[in-house]
DNA sequence: CGACTTTGCTTGTACTGTCAACTTTTCGCC
DNA sequence: GGCGAAAAGTTGACAGTACAAGCAAAGTCG
C-alpha cells in the first residue's frame, strides 16, 4: 500500500470544476432543506422517502430498496422512517414473504403532505437548477452525473428505477 | 403570493439529470468524509478549513471570510474551529483592526496534518470525479456549476479566491 | 455625542446522521 | 436437517449541524 512519490495535483481547470462541484454539493441540499422545512415541515430526505413510496406499486417498498433509491444508509433510513411513522405518514409491517424484511407503506396523511409539498418543491428545483441551465447543459449534466455515480456507487444499486 | 394553477413538472430528461445531481450531492460528501476520517482523522469540512487557511496570506483569515470560502454558516464554522483549536490545529485571536472580528491562524500541527492528508485526498478526488470525466466534461462541469452557484449563492460571496 | 442599527461572532439547545453492536431470519452445504 | 455464514433491520451512544438568541464592538445620524 505504497503511495507514489509524485502526486498528480489538479490543473487550474480541474481545480475550478472541483471547487464548483464541492460548493454545489454543499449549498444545494441546504437550499432544498430550507424551502421544504419552511413550507411543508419536511426535510428534503423526508420528501424523497415519501416520493419514492408514492411512486412504488402499492405505495410500498422494502426498507433496503427504499434506502437504495434514496442513496441512504440503512440506519439513517430506519431512524427517519421511525419519525415519519410517529407522525402518521408511514406504516411499517413485516414482509410476509421474508420475515427479516420490513415493508414501509405510505399512509394517507403522508400522501396528502407530499401532494401539498410537491408543487413548491418543483418550483424550487426549477429556480435553482433546471431553469438555470440550457437544454444542452441539462443533457451534459446527466452524462456527467452518470459517470460520477459509476465511481461513487460502483454496485450501481440506486439509479435503477422501477 | 398565489401559486400557478398548473405546475411545470420536469420532463424525463430533466428528471434524470435532477435525480443524478441529487445522488451525487448525497454520495460525494459522504465518500470524501469517509476517506479523510479514515486516513487523516479529519472531516472533509475540517480539511477545507485547514486548506483555506494554508493558502491565505499569513495562514490566517477572519471567521466571516473563512465561512464564505467554505460555503458554511458562521455558527457551524465557529463550532468546528473550536474543536480544531482544541486539537491544536488552529489558534483564534481578536483582530487588532476590528475588535469584533476574530482571526483564525493555522498552527504548525494543523499544517503538518494538512500536508499529510493532501496527497490521499487528491488521489480520492481524482478517482471519484476528475479521472471519471473527459477533459471536455470537466470544462462543461465548470460552466454548469458556475450557473448553479449564481442561483444558489446570488451574492456570489464565495468562489472568489484571494 | 448619544441613541439606534448593523456587524461579527459565540453559545446553547434540539435535531439529524453515523458507527458499532445486536437480534432475528434465511441461505448454503455437507 | 442441522450448523455456520450472510442478510435485513433496529437500537443506542455519540458526533456534527442548524436555528435562535445573545453579546459586544463599530458605524450612523440627528
Amino acid at each position: 500500500m505504497t503511495t507514489p512519490d509524485e502526486v498528480r495535483w489538479l490543473t487550474a481547470d480541474q481545480l475550478r470544476a472541483w471547487v464548483g462541484l464541492l460548493s454545489v454539493a454543499e449549498l444545494l441540499p441546504a437550499a432544498l432543506d430550507s424551502q421544504l422545512r419552511r413550507d411543508a415541515g419536511l426535510t428534503h430526505f423526508d420528501y424523497q422517502v415519501l416520493a419514492m413510496l408514492s411512486e412504488a406499486p402499492g405505495r410500498s417498498l422494502r426498507m433496503t430498496t427504499l434506502a437504495q433509491r434514496t442513496s441512504a444508509t440503512l440506519p439513517r433510513l430506519s431512524h427517519v422512517v421511525e419519525r415519519l411513522e410517529g407522525r402518521g405518514f408511514v406504516v411499517r409491517t413485516p414482509d410476509p414473504d421474508d420475515a427479516r424484511a420490513t415493508r414501509a407503506y405510505l399512509a394517507e396523511p403522508g400522501w396528502d403532505t407530499l401532494v401539498a409539498a410537491a408543487p413548491g418543491h418543483v418550483v424550487n428545483a426549477r429556480a435553482l437548477v433546471i431553469d438555470a441551465l440550457t437544454d444542452e447543459q441539462v443533457s451534459q449534466l446527466e452524462s456527467i452525473t452518470g459517470a460520477l455515480l459509476a465511481r461513487l456507487d460502483p454496485e450501481d444499486r440506486l439509479a435503477r428505477r422501477g
